[in-house]
DNA sequence: CCGGATCCCCTACGATACTG
DNA sequence: CAGTATCGTAGGGGATCCGG
């Protein structure tokens, strides 16, 4: 036991302890904005752009371009755009994002379990 | 308005109508080495100081003695100190970081489920 | 309405040295 | 062994302007 948990790759311990790669699942849900709005997109289905940018209280729109960008480019999102004026955007999360929904689940049962109300 | 599908219930606190708050639940475990510490001390138990160094690759002293801090001051992870020559410092897992274990379960799930094995 | 392109700042992160 | 103390850096995040 005490094997390294490498941070570049996915790795696991002899006895089928499997530890699954955190920087890896860092990368595609971390910083600051990423699981607000995969919460968003999953628990409360498609938006557009300006209407999630009004859901995210504090976001830019640069910020939200390109945290969307990067869930789409990781296969959480999925861009629809319509060819009109003017331009509609939609916005919604894939399977794989879908799939996140045990983990937002477990979160918000952790939060409710174990934080207090009053905390900062 | 943008009124919730409500798939689950319990996605949202008690007014029905919010999400559980994302940024301060990543205030607790966001960053690049918490994560990669609890998994550790919630699944592999106790640990010390130098241990824990060992098992995360890349970590430095100054960085793991900051998140530990945090971690402690949050009250996910409890500091042990004996006074003993050499000394010797145990760190572990709070109740409410063991609560994350379903958290971290659904992750793995999710890893094992949706991500590509080659996948950088 | 939905961005792209720039420029800039802050702080999380890290290297190194030193200590009880 | 288990830390502090300093100092330095990169890149994540943001403000602003411009365009289809």
């Amino acid at each position: 036991m005490n094997k390294p948990i490498s941070i570049e790759k996915r790795q696991f311990s002899e006895d089928g302890d499997e530890l699954c790669p955190m920087p890896d699942i860092a990368k595609l849900i971390g910083g600051k904005w990423k699981l607000i709005i995969l919460q968003i997109l999953i628990f409360r289905g498609m938006k557009r752009f300006n209407e999630l940018r009004r859901m995210i209280d504090g976001v830019t729109q640069t910020m939200l371009t390109k945290q969307l960008r990067a869930l789409e480019a990781d296969g959480l999102v999925e861009r629809k755009i319509y060819a009109e004026v003017p331009p509609r955007v939609e916005y919604r999360a894939t399977k794989r994002a879908h799939d996140l929904e045990a983990v937002f689940l477990a979160m918000h049962d952790w939060w409710i379990k174990d934080n207090p109300p009053e905390k900062k």
